[in-house]
DNA sequence: AGCTAATCGAGACGGTACGTCCCGTCTTGAA
DNA sequence: TTCAAGACGGGACGTACCGTCTCGATTAGCT
């Protein structure tokens, strides 16, 4: 016998999730919201709070046990496994409990729109709070296909529509070819960003980038005479 | 779309990972390679083709236990724990069991050529058997911050080296412009299909993506009149 | 109502308890024997001394938890399931663990061996040590229906078995009469023991209890002229 | 058989217990018996016979959790510890719901007054339906030192009374030996019924047992020639 | 009729234990 | 020294109860 221990990372063992997963602000009970004690937002603060506080501290999403989260939070595990049915679902709700909307477009000009696009996702992707925030936690998310389909249709889908109505006025206006599928020519806007981020996403994504981006994407890469 | 999906991963609990993540081509024992029963390589195929087999019948990465490797691959624990420090130094040699060189660029048009690698791309990262293989595995391995790095630098390096060295033939040959950074160009490709791949990776990424890629980039998203 | 009050049962959420309550010392595992590494003989010993210590220590069989008795014994909670199915198993094994056998009759005169016999309870039943031992113990045990029966069987059959030999002895010289059932005989030496042990439990059995029973028991309580 | 069988009990947990367990006759509230809603008697009778109920169905003790008496009852918690402190406060109320007076002794002669209470505790004991009711709750009760007390002076001595007063009759007629301690003559007919019921519960103490135990007693076990 | 107050069913609360599973290590006999 | 098997101490999992608390809704006696 040994006192090691374990250690790793693993993750979910299920893959369900997403029954109740509406959003930190915990839903009413099944049969009948008006009988019985009502859930105590409380606890949901508490809860949603400690894992936060948990990730900035370094906790690795290995050492993110329910248990521990009940414990710091001051809080019954059941009071967590009331409102989330797994792990991944309450990291899902924590993920959005971090979103924030993405500015609507000023409208002057495509070009200008695009660039404000971008740099929202340059500077929302790594900003130094979030960042760390985000990489626990969205690494849980994306382990769980289910889990991230939910989030992608609810959060990204979102936002994409955004960057296509801007790119459709682009159309209209001249400023964007019409023989592309418009969705392609989103993802050669959003595609290096995410290209920074996910393949040397140790490296701070400098300013300007949305700039560079936009404009290189827009003119070109083969020089125009 | 945001910069969420633009994060990663992390966790670790150990950071250990990569002692003797040497490949599945086992290395020799610790004292003296010479002496004692050497290891079975039936051990290590088995071990990797578990793997392989278990994630191909849908098993989560969650459920993909050691304990459960061993006994499905029909080996003691410790046959696996000796070659491998943990599941994360496994999934990389799965990872890398499933890698395949690019293949050279033909050296015929510069925009062939990129054509040539981001077909590769396509077809690599979603071909129905590698994808879900794939997919389970890259999301362990990004899980570990330095697994992860220690497989970019081996791996994504590798090929980038290879798109870079398209770029810079091509700038030589005035295909390609000179008054941006190499490395963004190089995004401007890559990201797109990694868009493709990452925010809607349940999609297949029909045939025919790369070239409308490489020409939409090179002539640029606003129309030439 | 009654003294029925004496008796007991039922409890145990399952019930089924025995499935290799075959003593403390640990079975072999169930497929082969000698494959794998052998139980560990300090585990059993440890745990069943946990158990011991803790009572004796004045735990109640409430705070008697499986995770506790794993705790201080020193040992992973898996180990404790190992080797029993449940808490009730793991008492019945302490209790067996305390059994002493009944010394054999001495045989010189039937009255004597009566004596020895009730004696021995008197003493077995409320020694100190045993006393608050076995109250904990025999109260869980008792119950389980399942568990009980199984305890009777093993133990309190065998000592039964060597009083009703003394009585048959009894009979063929004459000392005990034959025109009543033994088993009841053998419930009229025994009886009186549980009753002062059962009904007034908190007093101690006083010393010579054991000849004025026998001695009333054999003569009767009407008076001989 | 074996000392074993004569102890008992324990455990208790809280040792709570008797605080306010005055039967299910409800007592009023603490401040002003006046003010407020009263309480319903239709929830103590609801509670109580729901135990009774799920008793008969075969629910073990163990099963018999506060959670699932309310819930069976159709009652709030809070209602149930309003009433009762505990389980076992609860408990021996339900005991008390059974009690039977043990019928007045004839007083026709000793040894028939004897028979009766013989038979008596025959019967309530063993009476198939109160059987299992009873086993349940008594190891309960008897569980716990102090409601056992409580339960044992209420109850048993009340009965043990009865018995020493006729055995009292039978010292002045000449019918009861004075020279041994009136209390073991008690044991010596009480004993032999608590040993059936106690040792080998599951059989049935079949009838004529009341007067053979008797008799044999009374005229002992040796023959008188 | 209105007020006060204790009740009701329902169910959430912070805890603790359950029994199962996996971690990474250790220990058998056999090869 | 390896192998398959499986036990080891440790710890998280998700469930069930504990006894308490808090809801809105009765249900009485008192003004």
């Amino acid at each position: 016998m040994n006192g090691t221990a374990a250690t790793e990372a693993t993750d979910a063992t299920d893959a369900t999730g997403t029954d109740r997963a509406d959003g930190a602000q915990a839903a009413a009970p099944a049969s009948d919201p008006r009988r019985g004690r009502p859930r105590s937002p409380a606890a949901d603060t508490a809860i949603i709070e400690a894992v936060l506080r948990m990730i900035e501290d370094g906790v690795s999403i290995g050492e993110l046990s329910m248990e521990r989260i009940a414990r710091e939070a001051g809080v019954g595990k059941a009071t967590v496994y009331r409102r989330w049915p797994g792990k991944s679902a309450l990291m899902l709700d924590v993920m959005r409990s971090l979103d924030t909307d993405i500015p609507p477009p000023a409208g002057v000009s495509v070009r200008d729109d695009l660039v404000g696009i971008i740099e929202f996702l340059r500077i929302r992707g790594l900003a130094k709070r979030n960042s760390a925030l985000l990489r626990t936690v969205v690494t849980h998310v994306k382990a769980q296909p289910a889990l991230w389909r939910e989030y992608h249709e609810t959060v990204v889908q979102a936002r994409r529509e955004v960057l296509l109505s801007v790119l459709r006025r682009g159309r209209e206006c001249g400023e964007v070819r019409t023989d592309r599928d418009i969705d392609l020519l989103a993802d050669l806007f959003v595609g290096p960003v995410l290209s920074r981020a996910v393949l040397h996403e140790w490296a701070d994504l400098p300013e300007g980038l949305a700039e560079e981006i936009v404009d290189t994407v827009l003119e070109g890469v083969r020089p125009r005479d």
